[in-house]
DNA sequence: CCGTTATGTCAGTTACGTTGACATATTAAT
DNA sequence: ATTAATATGTCAACGTAACTGACATAACGG
């Protein structure tokens, strides 16, 4: 086969090989991962950044605005925008803080959650699909390789991954 | 362990869990892996979209325009842009087809390479680390896991990955 | 010759990010 | 108690990269 003798004849080649084509199975991956929400998104007249908003609000339940921006890693003016939509349209609820009253703690209302939902089935399935087909072995693998190409920073929010969402630290 | 409880507990809160980890994993690996080429491509004034432009012709050389635009999914007007400013500094040069003379063939000049190299110097070695780390086996379920999630037309381009780049089948 | 294809271009729009400057309320610190 | 720092919000202007729609040109193919 050609590809085998390639191997033998250049192994080098090959290397340089399976990293682009990492980078190429990020782009196809990530690109078809978010088409299909992106759909639904456009009927409530919202982008990928409204479901970014709920997805992390839902996952984050009563974080505040710093936090979820560390997340984001947008300018508040940025966020701003989106959130008041979300907001305006009772997606989202802010309630001012207990402990420090300048915080503005947000939720995501019944409403949201169902959105979200709706807006993750795709992916979810997705998701799923992929691994079950690939088995709990290639899903350890997956995750391992993912998360070694995280930053720090972005790593440190998985280190209690499996804890239950209530208990979820927050910030990064 | 709070983690094996939980698991032990309620396996499909867990099993939910996963998913939506999955979809944070892509999120941010994503995000992170773009980051520092975007910062070097600034001082061009380009985008991530002349990376993929880059990119693209670079790993097929001598393609089409039409070709381009099916695995980018973007509009030629949205492209035209994008391109005729490569085109315009001298990285990526334009042949009519010899078949077909209607057709613009692509190719990377040496110092569209040059900078192709550039871009993306830091997204192989964030890959390559994560690779070297995570090991074979990990990276093998990694691809399986990603190659999963792609499209069928998108999978598709990945079934002669390991052909010499010459050889590799254009279009999806 | 005519319909289709490959490509390009003009014009207008949208989503989502940016910077900079300033305002307000609240907390923390000297 | 005053002052500095923090959390948040907002106004304004801007840039990139996508979009749609319409039209133009050149070349191919029957």
């Amino acid at each position: 086969m050609a590809d085998i003798s390639t191997r033998k004849v250049n192994p080098l080649f090959l290397r340089e090989e399976e990293l682009r084509q990492g980078m190429e199975l990020l782009f196809y991956a990530y690109r078809d991962f978010t088409a299909e929400a992106d759909l639904l998104l456009e009927q409530y007249n919202f982008g990928r950044a409204h479901h970014r908003v709920i997805h992390f609000v839902s996952r984050n339940p009563g974080i505040n605005v710093s936090d979820l921006l560390a997340i984001l890693q947008i300018t508040k003016q940025s966020l701003s925008r989106v959130l008041s939509q979300l907001v305006r349209d009772g997606f989202i609820e802010q309630k001012t803080g207990i402990q420090d009253r300048r915080q503005r703690l947000l939720t995501v209302t019944e409403k949201g959650e169902e959105l979200e939902r709706k807006l993750s089935e795709n992916q979810r399935t997705l998701i799923a699909n992929a691994y079950r087909e690939a088995g709990a072995e290639a899903v350890e693998g997956f995750r391992k390789v993912m998360l070694g190409m995280l930053g720090a920073s972005d790593r440190a929010r998985f280190d209690d991954e499996f804890l239950p969402n209530g208990l979820r630290r927050r910030l990064g």
